[in-house]
DNA sequence: GCCTGTGAAGCTATTCACAGCT
DNA sequence: AGCTGTGAATAGCTTCACAGGC
């Protein structure tokens, strides 16, 4: 019912929370969180009020208790524990990434088809071969799996994915998976987003 | 005029419509499309009404054609030239991914900051000390920037890239830059979509 | 019959704008 | 005076639904 993009600006919200807090400040208003994390005041109280959090009109949002309740709404009873598949260069950099405990979220296994690349720690992750995927999967209780394999192998893995209980998808393969719809996958898709990007740039110079 | 949404969608139908092309396909219907891309028919058929394609009952889209089409769309007189500052784990992986020519657009530089990373070729790519910023953007006319340093050091990265002429920024620094709003942004927070992937993921097991 | 192109309707997300509080 | 919480208005995007063509 929290739609999509008030659950990413939530994220954002309680990343800049925690530096702040860590800063020693203890309240902040609408347009400050706003103007940080380039949103509009409006929508950080409609998002706050989403969540059930209630500021005053004296000192905005008490950011300890805010963020007390931003880690409640992102709580699961599931384990946070996260696959990665395909231990590419891409692959390797979100491990070492995600191993330097930026945030609460762990990628606890790792895979790859390639035998000379598993059966040893990669960043604090211990990197297995794809046959033991429904094995370590079930072990661990995995929910949440990362997709890093080459375009043509991206829908067979997302399919053994999802039939061993994943439900929850990051792809970084440039396709469009196809999974049933209780499952959900959110695609990061670089050469668009640099296409994009490329797009929207201006040629005129200044002045 | 065209929407962000229609630019993203473009670029993927691009990318499949040139699989086809290549697999000898000639002509393709929208929901044919549509189900590639996970979008729906209605959506394509709009798409494609905004650049101007049109198509038949009979045959659909035609493929050659609606390829040159979307080229024509994307085509800037600007060089499609790119850089990338910030020459980590992830940078690395970037350079590497649009090295193998995987598509038309080309990281013409790279820069870092510390100078053991920098004066060599890395994935074919010539890789400068920060210092000379100004001079290679300027000789090499670039106009888009993929930021990937530390959270600490991107906005003075931005400034820098806006400063000497950037225009569009892929940002993967997990911030929300202030540039002037002339300058395109697009934040890949890789952090937030995986805490969102994890809220979105579902904690019971089937059957 | 099944397709495209498209006006119109429907949804979702954002912004406006203001009452109420301190 | 300047903030929050929120109904109402607006904007942006998607889907419906169907006329028209092969």
């Amino acid at each position: 019912m929290t739609s999509k993009k008030t659950v990413e600006r939530l994220s954002l919200y309680r990343r800049f929370l925690n530096n702040l807090d860590e800063d020693g400040v203890d309240s902040i208003y609408s347009h400050k969180l706003a103007s940080m994390c380039s949103v509009t005041a409006a929508i950080v109280r409609r998002d706050l009020m989403s969540v059930g959090y209630y500021g005053n009109p004296k000192h905005g949002y008490q950011i300890k208790g805010l963020i007390k309740c931003i880690d409640k709404f992102f709580y699961t009873k599931t384990a946070r524990k996260i696959l990665l598949i395909g231990i590419g260069n891409l692959g390797r950099a979100l491990l070492a990434y995600f191993s330097k405990g930026r945030s609460h979220l762990n990628i606890t296994a790792a895979f790859d088809k390639d035998q000379t690349k598993t059966n040893r720690i990669i960043c604090n992750t211990p990197a297995y071969h794809t046959s033991e995927l429904e094995k370590v999967i079930k072990e661990k209780g995995l929910k949440t799996g990362i997709i890093n394999v080459p375009d043509i192998e991206a829908q067979k893995v997302a399919e053994q994915l999802v039939e061993n209980g994943i439900t929850s998808i990051l792809n970084f393969a440039p396709i469009r998976l196809k999974v049933p719809k209780n499952v959900f996958v959110e695609n990061v898709d670089i050469t668009m987003l640099l296409e994009k990007a490329v797009y929207f740039s201006k040629s005129n110079n200044k002045g």
